[in-house]
DNA sequence: TCTAATTTGAAAATCGTTTTCAAATTGAGG
DNA sequence: CCTCAATTTGAAAACGATTTTCAAATTAGA
């Protein structure tokens, strides 16, 4: 899974666990106060870091300068476009030709090359729309 | 031009002309490196934070923790979409149907509601086009 | 079992930002 | 001009998330 994971250890397993219990948007403290004391806060840290790394986690830089990351599964998408709902944290990916459209109208008509590795765009989702 | 603006300092007009002098994304830090000590760092994140609030200034929090602003002329365009330039930090506003079509694709076929009031997508303008 | 490479985590350092508060400034009304 | 209350300033301290340091613990291969 991790070329760079060399080690097996105990540490790895319960962050891994616990990352993957989230349900969507969490932060470095939740982890940390989920774990309560089995695992440092550097290594969690470390830990996170390598998995944004690898695209398996999304990192996104709250208006309070507060990390959130979630969880992804693995995606060979070649756009990688998100909605974020604003109100529960959930990410949804958006597969759809839409977006390629977008990048093509944007690029022709604005000249502009859209880089789509991480297009996270903010709003309300239905389950939490007025 | 704001109304909590009730006394004039000359450090306001300072930082807002310092503002205005900026072509593209800035720094806190190169406001206060520009005004060379004639403000004080308190004073230039109050006034920024002042003029974020009133919409004339655009704040994005980079991957590397730190906030950067742009001036942006007031606008009363519907839509605040900006196309920001990974190399030269510009930020370029988007005024075009195009937007309003993803919205309304989004809203109708993935059932969620876009806040228009600050999209940003990353990528490379023209002029550090490849 | 031994050993070298890796990992861990407490403590300290870093760094952007915010708070505190006393001193300076502003402007309205004498 | 004065006076004075309200506002603004800014140095220093506090804050809080993240990173670095480094010695001790762990891992896995020989």
């Amino acid at each position: 899974m991790n070329r760079n994971e060399i080690y097996k250890t105990k540490q790895k397993d319960l962050i891994i666990n616990e990352i993957k219990k989230q349900n969507h948007e969490f932060m470095i403290k939740d982890i940390y106060n989920e774990l309560n004391g089995k695992v440092g806060l550097t290594t969690i840290y470390r830990m996170i870091d390598k998995l944004v790394g690898e695209g398996l986690l999304n990192k996104t830089i709250g208006e309070n300068n507060i990390t959130y990351y979630q969880y992804l599964e693995k995606c060979n998408h070649e756009n990688h476009f998100y909605l974020r709902c604003e109100k529960c944290g959930n990410i949804i990916h958006v597969d759809c030709d839409c977006i390629t459209e977008l990048m093509s109208h944007i690029a022709k008509e604005h000249e502009f090359k859209i880089n789509n590795e991480h297009i996270v765009i903010n709003g309300i989702c239905s389950k939490c729309g007025e």
